[in-house]
DNA sequence: TGGCTATTTATACACTTGCACAACAAGGCC
DNA sequence: GGCCTTGTTGTGCAAGTGTATAAATAGCCA
């Protein structure tokens, strides 16, 4: 029941104002302020209300654009782990370089900011906290994963190619599983402790530890002094 | 309003039977109860009343245990990190044992079940999706990291002892960094992605990465055929 | 300029949530 | 056995949830 003595009922209605903006635009920014409550609030924090406050509207726009809540978050995750990948593969794409040269730049792109995050990591925990129980979040993560770790492989093989090196699929397969571990193991560690390290710290020691499994002489431009 | 057609008001009260257990009985079960409903349901699903449920006890309950909700899922968390680095330790305690053993066992035991476990992950990935946001988990976790790793560098520096080679606190850092997060990389993508690895498969790539780490020969009997 | 339409707001609703509190009964103590 | 403590249940409540839907208005096209 509405209170009697409302003290601004000066004249009535005084409706919000609001711009119309193209489907694409509003769905990206639906998609971001779904990611900065997630990130800052979690799954329980992230409300319709929220979100749609975070990104300047009103709740019941999101359901224009939107069949329903998970599938806001499902594209939110989506559009996350493409990012993700994205930002991490293109690192690789240095023209006129040598493989060596390409992966220490992968390795090192990989364990720095922007890609050394806190918010980002906070995402991608929070998401794969559910992706054992939904099949889509483990769909959506599973093909950003093997996407990457084709790229190292890929990477790898270029390296010990040029080193002429032969290795079998399945001795490659094992590398490339190792070095994701070592990569993302060492950025694990970067999102969540990033001031126990100094700037460069983790790169120097992710460029080691992959040179170490591959058995490659270190190259003269990250040796010890 | 009470429904007046009720079914059963034979003799009005049946009220719930219900058996006293002793405190630290019953808070061990609330805590197991919020660990299985945080896996499954993921932070927003484990409710009160559904935690009680799994729990076997009503929601009011609780509330005679812990203060509110968050000190209970604090407490949760508190829990699963200390059973986590307890249970990774555990595998260390081998009397009369070459450091070398010592250290192939422990990765062996890391990368295999129990501790390879889908629900674990869930658990892990869960509650730190919060800990940038929540000083309590970040601490939890800290100290569970810190634990888990010095453990790593001290058996790293009896390995290196027994080969008699020396090295300074720098670089015995940086390599118990680095084979931490090969163990955490392996770990993630053995919980994430079981089925891809066959049985060992990872204990071994783990092995192999860790010993290229050290720049140790690998023992005979993990080497390949 | 004056409609038309689709985007956007606003309100309503059924339901769930965490928490408070009164009633109750299980089991030890005398 | 009877009582008394307190562990336990059940109910109630205000706040917040996702969804449905009606009402309004921004901006395009004629």
């Amino acid at each position: 029941m509405p209170d009697a003595a409302d003290p601004a009922p000066m004249n009535a209605p005084s409706r919000r104002k609001f711009r119309r903006e193209g489907e694409e635009r509003r769905r990206q920014d639906l998609i971001e302020a779904t990611l900065d409550c997630v990130a800052e609030l979690g799954l329980q924090g992230a409300t319709l209300r929220t979100i749609a406050l975070r990104a300047g509207v009103t709740a019941g726009l999101i359901r224009h654009y939107f069949p329903g809540k998970e599938e806001l978050l499902q594209e939110a995750y989506t559009a996350l782990v493409g990012r993700m990948t994205e930002q991490a593969k293109a690192a690789l794409v240095m023209e006129d370089a040598s493989p060596r040269e390409r992966l220490a730049a992968f390795i090192t792109a990989n364990l720095n900011p922007p890609i050394i995050d806190a918010r980002v990591f906070s995402l991608w925990a929070t998401f794969l906290g559910r992706a054992s129980a939904d099949p889509t979040l483990a769909r959506a993560h599973r093909e950003g994963y093997l996407g990457f770790r084709n790229e190292v492989e890929a990477v790898v093989a270029e390296v010990l190619a040029a080193e002429q090196r032969k290795l079998d699929a399945g001795q490659l397969r094992h590398h490339a599983i190792a070095i994701n571990a070592i990569i993302d193991g060492l950025w694990i560690e970067g999102c969540l402790a990033g001031e126990m390290f100094s700037p460069g710290e983790l790169a120097a020691i992710g460029i080691k530890a992959v040179e170490a499994e591959l058995g490659l002489a270190p190259l003269e431009q990250f040796q010890e002094k």
